[in-house]
DNA sequence: GACGTCTTGTAGCAAGTGCTACGATTAGCT
DNA sequence: AGCTAATCGTAGCACTTGCTACAAGACGTC
């Protein structure tokens, strides 16, 4: 066994039952290993969590790829409208569980948090200003105004005031009304 | 030391060490006590955590009455700009950190967690509402949008995208240009 | 003073934590 | 074949975890 080859499982375990609860020997028992074995590979629990979120990222930018193919947007609501979509989607939500740790975990000033945090908001930011209107006046601008604007409302949901993100975005003269 | 008594200190502790490693004899120890006792009072650390971010919320319902008294922002950009110089302040740190993980607590579906997390955000919610501009078109709407807008440009803050989230900004014609 | 309830200290338990020591097996190279 | 280095299993260590058993003081009520 690999290191390679044990990082899909170890985040297949996180992504199901969270960073908090991730402690060497349920991971190991997930990976079909031995705490020993992942000592032995990552050397610390730390270092096993850095590649690990690098990995989560990597994972994360390939979803974003194959799930939202090329074709650029009409407008900046319909940019919103699918990413939000994909977002909320059922597939997602392990994801998104787990993303809102990272982002506490980057609060915190934990680096490898930090670092895949920062990847998996510019692979977002990247793909939104792909996807940004073709004669948008202001695409870089744009897709970092709609980026906060998704944050927030997946942030919303993720505490159960959806209805209120839903609100704010029908108000925001965004959606398609 | 009744319980009350007790909340303060043990708030302290979690608000500067966060809620991961908050483990019963450390918490004892930050409030002068035993996990005996903390135990006695509290029956459960789960309830001593319920107990715990409710009084953190109502901690910060008080904070969101002070810092921002009650005149009317003239442009909901002035409404906006004020809430986030008050979010960003050194002396919120402390509970943005504690915030997200209350949020990715909220994420895991954690009951404690979540009603903390709601009832603070319907706190800021409320607020936004009596700060909308006097003749907003959609005071309702306008501070839900508002709303979204600022979790998100805190988030993008807590991960090290300040500055993306300053660029979404400008772009939202929201700020004072 | 007697009684029962509330409060608190001292010890400790069973389980789980990250990590290490040591030995056995395997693989690759000469 | 013989040697070296990578890979892995078994035990275990020192420590922390949430929580409990047991007993002693504090305190108001009769």
């Amino acid at each position: 066994m690999s290191k390679e080859s044990l990082l899909p499982l170890l985040a297949r375990h996180v992504l199901a039952h969270g960073l908090g609860q991730a402690s060497l020997r349920p991971l190991a028992k997930a990976a079909g290993t031995s705490d020993r074995m992942l000592i032995y590979h990552f050397g610390t629990k730390e270092a096993l969590l850095a590649d690990l979120l690098g990995f989560v990222a990597g994972t994360y930018a390939q979803a974003l790829d194959a799930a939202l193919g090329g074709e650029r947007a009409g407008t900046r609501g319909q940019a919103l409208a699918r990413i939000l979509a994909h977002a909320q989607s059922e597939a997602m939500q392990p994801f998104m569980a787990l993303w809102w740790e990272i982002v506490a975990g980057a609060a915190r000033g934990l680096t490898g948090f930090a670092l895949a945090a920062q990847a998996i908001m510019s692979e977002l930011l990247g793909w939104l200003e792909t996807q940004m209107p073709e004669r948008d006046p202001d695409p870089r601008g744009g897709a970092r105004y709609l980026l906060a604007l998704i944050e927030g409302t997946l942030m919303l949901d993720a505490v159960g005031h959806g209805e209120t993100a839903r609100e704010g975005l029908l108000a925001s003269g965004l959606s398609p009304a």
